[in-house]
DNA sequence: TCTGGGGTCCTAGGACCC
DNA sequence: TCTGGGGTCCTAGGACCC
């Protein structure tokens, strides 16, 4: 059996741990830059505040109802999301943990009574340990975990615990559950089901294997044979190594000139080189994007343009370099720029680097250069040292973060970082 | 004035190989 | 009258997740 935990409204239960003032007050989280709504308390749910609503659209109903507002706090989500699932491995050493909030955990050697009393169990360690409430699906596989998890919320009487077992128990399930609803189903797919007359979980199970493999993939076709409690999808109990490496941000306020794209450009790179550098990749590839604001009725633009490193790298100085050249190539003067982002992709490990016949000798200094930098930022704080092409902390088109929380968990200097 | 930021996997089609 | 049969690799786009 397998159970999945999920916290319950996670990012605003965090808040409210070190809160206790903000117990019955609805609470509600804004995304980077204070844009939209990415956690609700139950309060603000019952309020009608819908999942992504803009901030600025919502801003009466807060002032009327007296709604506490968050900047996204990572670094406080983080160290909580860590307390919690370290609390759950005292439970299983099998567990996987799937995102900030939710971990499976594989509960195959316990008895059947138990496990609803064991579920209980660690509901309540969860919550006496960490503070976060959390709420306990549990089934034979994966995909009816998380049917059963998103029942054991909704129902009163369950009290946040589902354990589905019996074959009558998981037919009623299943019929309550409307295909949008089941893990790996989206809005198109949704879409399509419905228009053939398939609008429940119980409908999706009774379909041919034929029909879900033509129209979902094999996806789609694993996922239905785990609704029928055949496993198909295994616990991953070590995390594989991201094959692509991220960082885009939208701007604190309009930006036309290519110098402030230039230090975001290379601000960004930088963060790249250091999530590299974590997992112990080097990329060979990399890509810069920019974009005007789609949602303005200006000039609109959009480019990007992806350069390939002659020798893998992970160092700050390579990538930023690289990036900006990049950039320069796609930069047009004229636009108001909302938003840019760096990826690194073709990730190798960085014990097996093809190293180039031409290179000089200063490339394998920027390892031990990287680990000093690594060394003094982790001991004095978040890019204490760093290199000159960022700018400075006080940019002005940096993120607008006007509701921050302290970082309550975490070091002085991150709090110094995050209040910058 | 104001609308987030990360990821993964699959498929189809084209280019190329023998 | 008639134009093979098998592969691989890459990319773009679309679907999904939190």
């Amino acid at each position: 059996m397998i159970a999945l935990v999920d916290c319950n409204n996670f990012y605003a239960s965090c808040e409210r741990v070190f809160n206790p003032a903000l117990r019955n007050r609805p609470v509600v989280v804004l995304s980077n830059n204070d844009g939209c709504v990415i956690a609700r308390s139950a309060e603000t749910k019952a309020l009608g505040i819908k999942m992504g609503a803009p901030y600025f659209m919502i801003k009466e109903q807060v002032k009327q109802h007296n709604i506490a507002v968050f900047s996204s706090n990572y670094t406080l989500y983080g160290d909580m999301s860590n307390r919690v699932m370290k609390t759950l491995a005292e439970f299983t050493p099998n567990l996987e943990v799937y995102s900030i909030d939710e971990s499976f955990l594989d509960l195959g050697h316990f008895y059947n009574k138990n496990l609803h009393q064991y579920a209980q169990e660690i509901k309540d360690t969860i919550l006496s340990w960490t503070g976060i409430p959390v709420g306990i699906g549990v089934a034979k596989t994966k995909t009816l975990a998380k049917i059963a998890n998103r029942l054991a919320k909704k129902s009163s009487k369950a009290m946040g615990i589902l354990v589905l077992q019996e074959p009558r128990h998981i037919e009623v399930a299943l019929k309550r559950t409307a295909v949008e609803d089941i893990w790996g189903i989206g809005r198109q797919h949704a879409k399509l089901l419905k228009s053939h007359n398939i609008a429940t979980a119980y409908d999706l199970a009774r379909q041919s294997d034929a029909w879900v493999r033509k129209n979902l993939t094999v996806v789609g076709l694993r996922m239905v044979k785990e609704l029928r409690g055949e496993p198909c999808l295994d616990l991953e109990k070590i995390s594989p190594a991201k094959q692509n490496i991220c960082t885009s941000r939208s701007f604190g306020r309009p930006v036309k000139a290519l110098s402030d794209l230039q230090e975001a450009t290379a601000l960004y790179a930088s963060k790249c080189a250091y999530k590299l550098r974590k997992q112990g990749s080097c990329a060979s590839v990399v890509s810069v994007f920019i974009t005007t604001n789609s949602f303005a009725d200006t000039k609109q633009y959009y480019n990007s343009k992806t350069i390939h490193i002659p020798t893998p790298t992970n160092s700050d100085l390579h990538l930023i370099q690289y990036a900006n050249l990049a950039l320069s190539s796609i930069y047009e003067e004229g636009y108001i720029y909302k938003k840019c982002g760096v990826i690194v992709s073709d990730l190798a490990p960085e014990t097996a680097l093809q190293l180039d016949l031409f290179d000089g000798p200063e490339t394998g200094k920027h390892k031990d250069l990287m680990h000093t930098l690594d060394n003094l930022n982790k001991r004095y704080g978040q890019a204490i040292v760093k290199s000159a092409a960022q700018g400075s902390n006080k940019a002005s088109w940096l993120l607008r973060k006007e509701h921050i929380s302290p970082c309550y968990t975490t070091r002085l200097s991150d709090v110094i970082t995050a209040r910058l």
